[in-house]
DNA sequence: ACGGCAAAACTGTGATCTCACTTTAGCTAA
DNA sequence: TTAGCTAAAGTGAGATCACAGTTTTGCCGT
């Protein structure tokens, strides 16, 4: 079968997904929120399948086991299977993707409370260090954006919209963690979004979840106004072992082992 | 032109440099190292070709700004492109190789001052909790092996064998945060080896590194069989920041910018 | 001997095809 | 109705090829 076949019947799939409206928002998977690579010159097809992919994951698209074919990859972002593999294989190897059956069927990692655990403590030393360091490179023009996130993120939590909860809560973070300016560590805590962006969907359902957030959040405001790197560093650390706590207690339901 | 063929010639590329003997050992490559792949059944050819690299990378076997080709590779390793390329991919994703001209070959990275500090300040926190979580999974079993990859090392360094010694410096370590039991921790901290390992083999050569380096690794020992984490992480971090002093007084020399 | 230009070699990228294997769908028979 | 088997569909893995670049080589003219 051709690729163009495949790709206007996956379109149609699409399609008639988006078209059952909100109300079959539980069985949308991942890619109705996808479509096709609008191709840039200058970058190749394979990091920005690489990029979109990810920034699904991080924003919490594809659910924890849900599984991520070559082919309905390639069809759904109008390429071939080769870049394709070359990105769910990067995102493998970040840790955001896992190989599953006998099949070797790439899939959304479903984590054990032991890796939750384990990505727990990652992220509070190294988000912790990074905001320590940030203070030293927080410039105005920065603390703007950072504060702006956090008003629409309370905005987000007020008004019970997860999606923009979450969007603006990678913002906060990221824009905060980069002001640390140090790209390797700054990879490393985005591999751990990564892995746990499937999951902070579910989190946010847990009750009180936006207040004990917003706690954090405003508490790190107030650090960083002050330039009060530990105080800053204790609330993310705050922030991050409250949103374990909320994982832990909604534990992922369908998860089929090997 | 076929595969063999290339094949063939690499073979014989390989063959003539090394026949010319240990006084040519500046101009060798990372190939000269690395032979075919015996392959497995069981496990796919990508994965092989990634963990042999991965290894030859840790290893030090190429050196900072060595270009990779695909289809020389391939032909090293005796596989089609297609794996090669998917394991390259990977080992860029780690951050153990980098697009490099307008070519967008792969090199061996050559890491800035300022990639250096940032990495040796996230192995400082990675490493040092590792070392500390890791005292209560010590088990008598587990520690004669380290013990015994920290003889091997001393006696190395005693030798002034830079290979024997790595191989052990690497050992050590990874014995020690294996005992930690957190696969993901142990992931990023061999994320970081593999970008410091092209350095390494230069940093042994900086004057009393040997015995800097092994003080800490008595010092790490003596806190092992105490159980004394805190001295552990203590000891580590000082190996760490030892090293990465050695590699910053050698800096990288042919380090050829973009 | 040296500058410049053209051809050859080499680079990664992406598409396609085949293969071996697994999963699923559907049909047949008890 | 259900158990079981078979065929179809789907899966990733790997090899090969074509292509558009870039880099290197080598030759020719000055």
């Amino acid at each position: 079968m051709r690729i163009g076949d495949i790709f206007m019947r996956e379109q149609l799939k699409v399609r008639s997904r988006l078209e059952r409206g909100s109300a079959a928002a539980m069985d949308r998977d991942g890619w109705s929120r996808i479509g096709p690579l609008a191709l840039r010159e200058g970058q190749t097809a394979q990091s920005q399948v690489y990029c979109t992919l990810r920034e699904a994951l991080i924003s919490g698209y594809f659910r924890p086991g849900e599984e991520i074919s070559l082919r309905r990859a390639a069809a759904v972002l109008g390429t071939s299977v080769t870049p394709v593999r070359e990105a769910l294989r990067q995102l493998e190897s970040d840790g955001g993707l896992e190989v599953f059956g006998g099949n070797r069927v790439l899939r959304v990692p479903v984590l054990s409370p032991a890796e939750l655990l384990d990505i727990r403590d990652i992220r509070t030393n190294l988000e912790g260090f990074a905001a320590e360091v940030a203070i030293a490179g927080m410039r105005p023009s920065r603390l703007r954006l950072i504060e702006n996130a956090c008003q629409l993120m309370q905005r987000a939590a007020d008004a019970g919209d997860a999606d923009m909860y979450l969007e603006n809560n990678w913002r906060f973070h990221s824009l905060i963690y980069e002001a640390a300016e140090r790209p390797v560590l700054m990879g490393l805590i985005r591999g751990m979004w990564l892995r746990v962006g499937p999951l902070i969907r579910t989190a946010v359902t847990a009750p009180l979840h936006f207040d004990r957030s917003m706690n954090s959040h405003h508490a790190a405001m107030a650090a960083l106004g002050r330039g009060d790197g530990a105080a800053l560093r204790e609330a993310i650390i705050c922030d991050i072992t409250d949103a374990a706590q909320d994982l832990a207690v909604a534990p992922p339901d369908a998860a089929r082992s090997a």
